[in-house]
RNA sequence: GGCGGCGUAGCUCAGUUGGUCAGAGCAUGCGGUUCAUACCCGCAGUGUCGGUGGUUCGAAUCCACCCGCCGCUACCA
């Protein structure tokens, strides 16, 4: 698998992989910053196999969120988007992205693209006039989703949203589901991980609808060729930033070179876009399908999302700062299993950067180097002829290499890190077993000596080559210690991966430490735990007095606490009214004290609308809302089920709505 | 409710097609070493491999049912 035969077509093929395209109307935040940095030590890796990598990211700008940040900001939308691009710029290049392409879909190449790409799909006769209905916002001049809503509001401006039909333009979703499903059906990899596909299947089962490509009353957007009175959708837009970005209709040599993409980066809330909608646009459109879509998890921050109320987003910059841009990233490749969901917290950080980087690797070459100076002045020793293949450690490294190859391959990156760290763990056990120090106190074993310092400096140049991808920073430093000629930074090769290329007789330098320990002390803290209402979290007290311990929980018993989170009120039913195409669902207004609910209830059939205003029911008031057929509701009425009825839960005498229900 | 997935040492998880599969890393305890960044190395562990049945000479690994969790989806108490 490692160095023959297939490699040659492969090298030819340039590697073409992409990121989702980021919305801008807010700065940089952790999960895009994995997105990246995951996305860069691929295209790092397909570099080291000598392939031409085009790595391509972007902003995603037409949306309205971003037209009226830029009003609040008090700017135009263009120029408030090329300020927020560079700040995102600045923040991949601090954490060494390796971009080619930055795409912004306000850029005229961009919009120039998207005019030749749907004007195409028109021309392919995918594209038909039709009537969208949908919820409008005059403010906003926005439509929204039910699911936006707030209180059946406009979630910006608080007033109410009316149904609004207009004209718009419809791509033929619904055509391409029997070839998308067969697509899938014949390419595994299409979508990954396999989870993820097998979501994909179960929604084209379920059926597609065609998708409004068009807004009108928009200004901020791309211009419909046909109908300039429409702005493309947005979505659509964003999407062929893929194309668009490596000259889709601006230079077509290079597009014919890149495009198929081997390979779309993205996150699990945007899989429907890419798995379903962009193959139909490109088929569409006549064009070949990318490779493959691989879609990564998300980030908690100690088991809570991220979220800028929770107080505990994390700045891409401030994690460079603490942990380094080499912390940062080995973190967040080898911490968890691409493609699988991670938890942020401060003290796994520091346990993988202090136990990986500092005390594994950082150290051996340290120790390393210092051995080389101080028993062969400094000077990698001649491990003799025919000798340097035969230790364990030689052997090991060239199937960790192999292993490493197939796991980067296919994309399992955390395994392919692992696989190195496993190498370095067993050179520091080498260096124990072989006692240097000992051999270096009997001239009998110079020998001896010279073969297992030559091993660990060449493990070292091996792990930190297969390691470049990944430790940017601190994989050349290593080389230079050692001593590599050459340029600086050394342009890592494949070739180099294979055991012997270090010339004995190689002045080494050693330097500092490359990964110096954190110290506990200074380290900053930057998710601390906190409580729900934010605030961090008390420390325990002294003397543990004030513990509360939790009550036993069998599987028979939930305890006090657990009955107590929930929030049970009484509620006065203003209106009700049934759910328009629903047989069992009635969408009802229910006080509960100041506030007034909207909550979906599915008593249809045993409650008339009209019998319900007045009357006074229990609700749970802090259920998370959910969206029911299209309808946001904002509690449950509690009601007894038995005998095929249904009966609702009643204060037995007058109370005042809002009261607590204990 | 439907579909998919998961439940293995304190924690995070590996365990291809059933037979050294009962493991790794981290954390804990004890010991060793000195080349080293209070580092590294060794030893010790604990596990009814979610539960109950079944197939088999033999199952963490296959089947059935049950319990719990997660994802997508759904006319949701």
């Amino acid at each position: 698998m490692s160095s023959t035969g297939v490699e040659s077509r492969a090298q030819a093929e340039p590697f073409y992989l992409t990121t989702a395209i980021d919305y801008t109307n807010g700065d940089p935040h952790f999960g895009h910053a994995y997105e990246k940095v995951t996305a860069d030590a691929i295209a790092r890796y397909q570099r080291l196999r000598g392939r031409e990598v085009a790595l391509v990211l972007g902003a995603d700008e037409h949306s309205y969120n971003v037209a009226r940040a830029a009003r609040e900001a008090g700017l135009e939308p263009k120029a408030y988007c090329d300020r927020m691009a560079e700040r995102f710029r600045a923040t991949w290049d601090r954490l060494g992205i390796t971009y080619t392409d930055f795409m912004q879909t306000s850029d005229p190449r961009h919009e120039a693209a998207v005019r030749t790409f749907v004007q195409r799909i028109y021309d392919n006769g995918h594209v038909y006039r039709s009537t969208y209905r949908g919820l409008y916002c005059r403010s906003c001049e926005a439509f929204y989703t039910e699911r936006d809503l707030v209180d059946g509001r406009c979630p910006w401006h608080d007033e109410p949203v009316e149904t609004v039909e207009e004209p718009n333009w419809f791509f033929r979703l619904s055509a391409f589901r029997d070839r998308l499903r067969q697509h899938l059906l014949d390419h595994p990899g299409f979508v990954e991980p396999e989870s993820r596909r097998n979501e994909v299947l179960s929604l084209l089962q379920a059926g597609l609808e065609d998708l409004s490509i068009s807004r009108a009353h928009q200004s901020w957007g791309v211009r419909v060729p046909w109908d300039e009175s429409q702005v493309v959708y947005v979505w659509f837009d964003a999407l062929i930033t893929y194309v668009s970005a490596i000259g889709f209709g601006w230079d077509e040599a290079r597009f014919r070179r890149l495009w198929p993409a081997r390979l779309h980066l993205i996150g699990k809330d945007i899989t429907r876009f890419h798995a379903v909608v962009w193959p139909a646009m490109l088929w569409a459109a006549g064009l070949a399908l990318p490779e493959k879509v691989f879609v990564h998890g998300f980030w908690y921050c100690n088991g809570q999302r991220f979220s800028k109320s929770l107080g505990n987003v994390i700045d891409p910059h401030d994690l460079v700062a603490v942990y380094g841009r080499d912390g940062a990233r080995h973190y967040l490749v080898a911490e968890t299993p691409f493609g699988q969901d991670g938890n942020f917290t401060d003290e796994s950080i520091r346990k993988r950067v202090t136990s990986d980087l500092a005390n594994d690797l950082g150290n051996l070459l340290h120790r390393t180097t210092r051995m080389i100076e101080r028993y062969r002045d400094g000077r990698v020793p001649d491990p003799g002829p025919g000798r340097a293949g035969e230790t364990e450690l030689a052997r090991l490294a060239e199937r960790v290499r192999d292993a490493y190859e197939a796991a980067m391959e296919e994309l399992r990156l955390h395994d392919a890190v692992g696989e190195v760290m496993r190498l370095v763990r067993r050179a520091n056990k080498a260096i124990d077993e072989w006692a240097p120090w000992a051999l270096a106190r009997d001239p009998a074993k110079a020998g001896e000596l010279d073969r297992a310092l030559y091993a660990l400096a060449e493990t070292l140049r091996l792990a930190a080559l297969l390691l470049s991808p990944v430790l940017v920073d601190g994989s050349p430093e290593i080389w230079r210690q050692l001593g590599i000629a050459g340029e600086d930074p050394p342009p890592f090769r494949w070739e180099d991966a294979a055991w012997g290329r270090l010339a004995p007789g190689t002045a080494i330098r050693r330097g500092l430490p490359v990964y110096p320990r954190l110290d506990p002390a200074t380290t900053r803290q930057l998710a601390p735990v906190r409580t729900q209402s934010g605030r961090p979290a008390e420390a325990a007290p002294a003397g543990g007095g004030a513990e509360r311990p939790a009550a036993p929980a069998d599987g028979a018993h939930v305890s006090y606490d657990d009955f107590a989170r929930l929030d049970l009120r009484v509620g006065l039913v203003l209106a009700a009214e049934a759910v328009a195409g629903s047989e069992k669902l009635l969408r009802l207004r229910v006080k509960v004290g100041e506030e007034i609910r909207q909550i979906v209830a599915g008593i249809r059939e045993q409650y008339r609308p009209e019998e319900l205003p007045g009357r006074r029911v229990v609700v749970v008031a802090n259920l998370a809302p959910r969206r029911i057929f299209g309808i946001e509701s904002q509690g449950m009425l509690l009601a007894a089920e038995g005998g095929g009825r249904l009966a609702l839960v009643v204060p037995e005498r007058d109370v005042d709505d809002g009261s607590r229900v204990k």
